[in-house]
DNA sequence: GCCGTTTTCGGCCCGACTGTTTTCAGTCG
C-alpha cells in the first residue's frame, strides 16, 4: 500500500472513531489524525520502513499502530480497523474527502438518506439536495443545503483539488494582493505568511496578515479585491476569498501591538504551532495569535508582542527561521540555543549551472542569452565565478570528433571573453547526459577540455530504483564529474521523478568528493528539502544552481537557497559559498 | 494512541467562522 492509501486509511479510522464516540475516543482520534498527517508527509514509503523493521522510527507511529501495520502488510487486513469501521457505510469515507464535510455531517446525511453506495453517493446527494430534502433535516437549513450542493458540484468538477502552485508563482500572486492591501489607508503592515513565508516548494492557499486598528474597514477592503471570484467567509478579524484560478486567499488582522504573535501564529506550520503550544503549556503559558497568557497566576493580563523575536524569547527560545518551522526538532534545539546558522543568499559566490546561447548544438535546449550577458548578470549579483554548462553537443547528430571541435571552439570563445572580463572567473563546464548504461555522453578526450562536468539524467526516466542508482553512480565516477544536477528529475505537477537509493548515492558522493545540486528552477526545486537534510546528515556537499536559460533567470537563486534552508543547510554545506580559490581547490581535488 | 530537558504516567493547542440555534455543533487552519 502506498503512503497515500495508508494516510487515507488512518484518516478513515479517525473519522470512524468520531462517529462512534467522539468523547470516549478523543485521543485515539488525535493519534490517528496525526498518524495520517505523518504518513502523507513522509518522503519514503512506509512499507519500506516495515521491510527494514524500522516502523518505530516514524514520529506519530507508536507501538499500537505499528503492530496494526505489520498485520496489514502481512495479511492485507487489520482486525482492529475492521472493528472500528464496522457499521459505517463506505460512502461516508468518500464524502469526508470533500471540503466542508466532516465525519458527523457525512454520517448524518448517509444514514438519513440511506446512501450506502460509495460510487454513486455524490450524485445521489446532489439529487437529494436539488429536491430540497436536506433543508428539512434537523440541524440543516436552506443555506447549508445550498452550500452542500455547491461543495459537491465543485468537487465533481475537480475544483477544491486544484493543483498546488509552485512557490515563485504564489509569491508573485501574494505580492500583488499585499500591495493592494498596503495601498489602503488603515493598513499599517501587510505580509504573506503561511507556506509562502516558510518557502515550501508548492503552496496550496495564500495567507496574508495585516496590522490595523480598523479591522472592519480593512476586511471590507480585502473582500472587495478586484480579482475576487467569490467570498468564502467574512468575520470580525479574518476573511477568506477565492480569486481567479480557484486560489483561496485568507486574511488575518491584528492591531500593531500584537504583530509578533500574529506573525508567529499565521506562519505555522500547523505542526510547529501545536508543538510550540504544548511546549509552552508545560511552562504554564498559553499561546495564541493575540499573545501569551500566563496560566500559573490568576487574572494576569495577556502579554502582547509587537515582534516575533520577542515572542519566541518569552518562551525561552531563540527566534526560529520560518523555513524550518516544521516540527522536526527545531523547538528543542532552539531551547538549547543550538539552532544552526542557515545559509543565506549573500553567502552564494557563484552559479555553476548556466546555459548560454553559444551554438554548441546541444541535444537539449540551448540558452537565449550570450555568455557576456550571463557574465554581466553574475557580476551584478555579486558573484566571483560563473560555470557555463550548456548541454553537451547532440550525440545523435555529431561524431565524436565533431563534438570535440565544438567544445574546443566554445573554449576558445570563452578564453576571448575571459581576457576582456576581469571581474568574474568563468569556468568551462558542460551539463553532460548520463546515458542509459551509465556512460557519459562524451568521451574522455572531450571531458578533459573542461574544468568540470555536471552530469544529469535526460532520458529513460522509468528505470527501477536499483538500476537508476547504479546508472547515476557510474555517471558520477569519472574524475571530471563534480556535480549531479537535479538529482531526482522531478518536475512539479508533471513528472514524479525517479526513485533513488539515496544512502548509496550519499556514500559515494562523500567518499569521492562529489556534490549534489539543489536546482532552483521553479518547477524542479530538486533536491527536495527532506533529502537535502538527509544529505547534510550524511555529510554530503551540496551546490545551489539556477539552471538559467536567460540572464534574468539567475535571480531565481533565492528559491534554491530557500530549499537549502528548509533542509537545514549552513554555509559550510554549500560548495558555491566558497571563495574562488577555495572552490578551485575543491574542483581539482580528486 | 503517542510521548518524554519537571513525566514510562498522565498529560494531550487554540481560536475563527457559519449556520442553525437562543448557547452550540461542526469544520477548518
Amino acid at each position: 500500500m502506498s503512503n497515500r492509501e495508508l494516510a487515507k486509511l488512518f484518516k478513515d479510522v479517525a473519522a470512524a472513531y468520531v462517529i462512534k464516540d467522539e468523547k470516549k475516543f478523543r485521543f485515539q482520534i488525535i493519534a490517528y489524525q496525526k498518524a495520517s498527517d505523518a504518513v502523507s508527509n513522509l518522503t519514503s514509503e512506509l512499507q519500506d520502513f516495515y521491510k527494514e523493521n524500522k516502523l518505530d522510527l516514524v514520529p506519530g507511529i507508536g507501538k499500537t499502530i505499528a503492530s496494526h501495520l505489520i498485520e496489514l502488510f502481512k495479511s492485507g487486513k487489520v482486525k482492529h480497523f475492521e472493528w472500528v469501521l464496522k457499521g459505517i457505510p463506505a460512502s461516508v469515507f468518500v464524502l469526508i474527502d470533500i471540503p466542508s464535510f466532516g465525519p458527523k455531517k457525512a454520517y448524518k446525511l448517509i444514514k438519513e438518506f440511506k446512501l450506502i453506495k460509495p460510487n454513486t453517493v455524490i450524485n445521489d446527494l446532489i439529487r437529494i439536495a436539488k429536491a430540497g430534502k436536506i433543508a428539512k433535516l434537523e440541524g440543516f437549513g436552506e443555506k447549508s443545503q445550498d452550500d452542500i450542493l455547491r461543495a459537491l458540484s465543485e468537487y465533481k468538477q475537480g475544483k477544491g483539488k486544484t493543483t498546488r502552485m509552485v512557490l515563485p508563482y504564489a509569491y508573485e500572486v501574494a505580492g500583488k494582493i499585499v500591495s493592494y492591501l498596503k495601498g489602503f489607508k488603515y493598513v499599517k503592515e501587510a505580509i504573506a505568511l503561511g507556506s509562502i513565508r516558510r518557502m515550501t516548494a508548492t503552496v496550496g492557499d495564500i495567507d496574508i496578515a495585516v496590522t490595523t486598528n480598523h479591522p472592519k474597514e480593512t476586511i471590507e477592503h480585502f473582500t472587495s479585491y478586484p480579482h475576487k471570484e467569490r467570498l468564502m467567509e467574512k468575520g470580525e478579524t479574518t476573511a477568506s476569498i477565492l480569486i481567479s484560478g480557484g486560489v483561496q486567499v485568507d486574511l488575518m488582522t491584528q492591531p500593531p501591538e500584537s504583530f509578533g504573535s500574529l506573525l508567529q501564529h499565521f506562519t505555522g506550520s500547523k505542526n510547529h504551532n501545536v508543538h510550540l503550544r504544548e511546549y509552552a503549556l508545560k511552562k504554564g503559558l498559553s499561546l495564541s495569535e493575540y499573545g501569551i497568557r500566563n496560566l500559573t497566576k490568576k487574572n494576569q493580563p495577556l502579554s502582547k508582542y509587537d515582534n516575533e523575536e520577542k515572542f519566541y524569547n518569552a518562551l525561552g527560545l531563540n527566534w526560529i527561521p520560518p523555513e524550518i518551522r516544521e516540527n522536526t526538532g527545531e523547538i528543542e534545539l532552539s531551547a538549547l540555543y543550538k539552532l544552526p546558522k542557515l545559509v543565506e543568499q549573500k553567502d552564494i559566490k557563484g552559479d555553476l549551472h548556466i546555459h548560454s546561447n553559444f551554438p554548441i548544438e546541444p541535444g537539449h535546449d540551448l540558452g537565449h542569452d550570450s555568455i557576456e550577458d550571463m557574465a554581466a548578470a553574475a557580476v551584478k549579483l555579486g558573484y566571483e565565478y560563473l560555470g557555463l554548462s550548456e548541454h553537451n553537443p547532440s550525440i545523435s547528430k555529431h561524431s565524436a570528433s565533431d563534438i570535440y571541435t565544438l567544445i574546443k571552439i566554445r573554449n576558445e570563445h570563452i578564453e576571448q571573453i575571459k581576457s576582456k572580463t576581469k571581474n568574474i572567473h568563468i569556468l568551462k563546464f558542460l551539463e553532460v547526459d548520463i546515458l542509459v548504461n551509465g556512460d557519459l555522453a562524451i568521451d574522455d578526450k572531450c571531458l578533459n577540455l573542461l574544468d568540470g562536468a555536471i552530469v544529469s539524467i535526460h532520458s529513460s526516466f522509468n528505470m527501477n530504483k536499483e538500476d537508476m542508482t547504479k546508472r547515476i553512480i557510474k555517471g558520477l565516477s569519472h574524475p571530471k564529474t563534480k556535480i549531479l544536477a537535479h538529482p531526482t528529475g522531478r518536475m512539479i505537477g508533471t513528472r514524479q521523478g525517479y526513485e533513488l537509493d539515496f544512502q548509496k548515492i550519499f556514500e559515494f558522493c562523500r567518499k569521492y568528493n562529489k556534490a549534489l545540486e539543489i536546482n532552483a528552477w521553479p518547477n524542479r526545486l530538486d533536491l527536495t528539502d527532506a533529502i537535502i537534510r538527509q544529505a547534510i546528515e550524511s555529510k554530503v556537499k551540496l551546490v545551489i544552481n539556477t539552471d538559467s536559460h536567460t540572464s534574468s533567470q539567475m535571480i531565481l537563486m533565492k528559491y534554491g537557497v530557500a530549499m537549502a534552508r528548509r533542509g537545514w543547510a549552513t554555509k559550510d554545506d554549500i560548495i558555491n559559498t566558497l571563495s574562488y580559490s577555495k572552490f578551485s581547490e575543491w574542483l581539482k581535488a580528486g
